[in-house]
RNA sequence: GGCGCCGUAGCCAAGCGGUAAGGCAGCGGAUUGCAAAUCCGCUAUUCCCCGGUUCGAAUCCGGGCGGCGCCUCCA
């Protein structure tokens, strides 16, 4: 049976059934940062999104290994370590620490992080192939790819050589055959960090780290390679030619490439910095406006998983608008999600987060139970696995998911499962349409585990103090004092309590959680 | 100039040939001492514009207009 997800290929510019190229098993490349300066937003939107796809995958059944490549050497990485006055391996370990740390907050799972730096021996190797085969060309101390060699140049992107040259800004550059040719090897100048090579000290050329790991590690011909818009053309294109030139066999067999983010109407990218704008004012203006925060700031307002929830709600090729707006109006959405596992807890007396994870497709054990309720369920689950299916549509799949939290909650509302009149039948159909939503949203990576809550913060303190603040509130409603009732909700909600009186009592939660 | 992507209510956003999902905001109602949370109901005769194909188009084709990306080692 050939499996239903359809993929858009950049390549061929449509989608395609998706079939992996060994069966059961599918590689996945993801062009990773340069590690010079602190991560930003725009960074985690690749690797969210091919961890969904990965998650995705695996669900399908397919043996998945993704890779995530960091860009630890490059003259962006030896400007600012020289501005900061350090190393350059110094920079790079910090700045990718910094990298991976927020992929772990946002619940991404990478399998391989390749260096580039640590796979020179294999660069100079695939330099050599090349050369020998007549692609490539030493010049002055430098290697650059002849493009006129290669037929296909210009596949990805849709672009033919004669056209790039006349649409070239560039300078010809003398000792490069063409303009269009680009540098698999750059010689060091002084000063610069160098590994010894057959064409003098140096340092590889962009594209070739990506040429060499994604076939170190996922083979020469492999899946699926991932990465912005932006890096269609020179990047991947570049890729391509290198590898199918060096191999004689395909690259990567399904392209794809995510939007790009941009902040509301602000045409800038998110991480440019002051020198990309055409005034000091603008710049200012955009930061002033968010536009280049770093991670730690956005996360101390937004919560990771509502981050990730965020990028899951828009389709992956389009553009994502980015800013406080956006965000607070679907952290609505995600806060709703809480709100419903602190439900589930409150009428099974467990913990949503207990209840298991996606597993697989097919095996997936459906709840047998015939209540409307479980029905619509599954309907929900058809459909959301409809919109997966279709290029990985999660924009519609965390509709879906809005959809079973509001039946969810219809149903316990008409069944007053928080009330003594709930039945224990009702709370068994209860938990078995709850299981359909904990398997769809762990599908998507998100609400995989409790939110970290000052509620049981480690000596109970504030617990305590909020159990003596709610009988005294308790108190005085029913002395029918409700400007004093009313002064402690208010009061505590100014520091960032908020109360919450039901049936069964005053909740409480701390902003945020 | 070349190569692409996009244009759906106040806002975000699905739909991709069969008669407009969902969310936010707003309004009305249930509930509440009042709130909050939750639930119910209402909110696009119409999908940037103009032509064409079709029994039928937001969906396909042609032409405009508008926004964006790349063509410069930006995810």
């Amino acid at each position: 049976m050939s499996n239903p997800i359809r993929i858009y290929n950049t390549l061929t510019r449509q989608k395609e059934a998706f079939e992996p190229i060994r069966p059961g098993q599918v590689g996945i490349y993801l062009c990773g940062p340069t590690v010079y300066s602190k991560s930003h937003i725009g960074h985690m939107v690749g690797p969210v999104i091919f961890d969904t796809v990965k998650r995705y995958l695996t669900f399908n059944g397919f043996r998945t290994t993704f890779v995530v490549n960091v860009t630890d050497i490059d003259d962006k990485i030896i400007n600012q370590a020289k501005a900061e006055n350090c190393g350059i391996e110094e920079l790079a370990q910090r700045i990718t620490a910094d990298y991976q740390k927020h992929l772990r907050s946002l619940s991404v799972e990478v399998d391989h992080f390749p260096h580039a730096t640590q796979y020179i021996p294999a660069m100079l190797q695939m330099i050599g192939t090349l050369i020998g085969k007549g692609h490539a060309y030493p010049a002055s101390g430098d290697v650059y790819f002849d493009v006129t060699s290669f037929s296909e140049y210009g596949k990805l992107s849709n672009r033919r050589i004669d056209e790039l040259l006349a649409g070239a800004r560039k300078e010809v550059s003398d000792i490069k055959k063409s303009a269009a040719d680009f540098a698999l090897w750059k010689g060091a100048k002084p000063g610069e960090p160098a590994w010894e090579s057959p064409w003098g000290p140096g340092r590889p050329g962009w594209h070739i780290e990506c040429s060499v790991m994604s076939s170190e590690l996922l083979g020469e011909t492999f899946d699926i390679h991932g990465g912005g818009l932006d890096l269609v053309f020179p990047h991947h294109e570049d890729e391509i030619a290198q590898s199918e030139c060096c191999s004689g066999k395909p690259y990567a067999k399904y392209w794809m490439h995510n939007g790009l983010m941009q902040y509301s109407s602000e045409t800038r990218k998110i991480g440019a910095r002051a020198g990309d704008f055409a005034s000091q004012e603008e710049a200012k203006m955009s930061k002033s406006k968010g536009n280049v925060r770093t991670l730690d700031d956005l996360f101390a307002k937004y919560p990771p998983p509502l981050v990730r929830y965020f990028l899951l709600a828009t389709h992956y090729r389009s553009p994502i608008n980015f800013g406080d707006e956006p965000l607070d109006e679907v952290g609505t959405g995600f806060h709703r999600l809480l709100a419903f596992a602190e439900l589930y807890q409150r009428v099974i007396g467990s913990s949503y987060f207990a209840l298991p994870r996606a597993g697989q497709r097919d095996k997936w054990i459906a709840p047998s139970c015939s209540d409307p309720l479980v029905k619509e369920g599954l309907e929900h689950r058809r459909r959301f696995l409809e919109y997966m299916d279709d290029d990985f549509n999660t924009g519609g799949a965390v509709a879906v998911v809005g959809e079973i939290v509001k039946a969810l909650n219809r149903f316990a509302a008409d069944k007053k499962l928080e009330e003594a009149v709930g039945t224990p039948e009702d709370k068994e159909v209860f938990r078995s349409a709850a299981m359909i939503l904990r398997e769809l949203t762990t599908l998507l990576g998100i609400l995989l585990d409790p939110p970290v809550s000052a509620n049981s913060s480690s000596d109970g303190t504030l617990a305590k103090v909020m159990d003596l603040l709610i009988a005294l509130r308790q108190e005085a409603r029913q002395q029918k004092n409700f400007p004093l009732s009313d002064r402690i909700r208010d009061g505590l909600l100014a520091i960032g309590i908020t109360m919450q009186d039901g049936r069964e009592g005053t909740r409480w939660k701390v902003e945020g959680q």
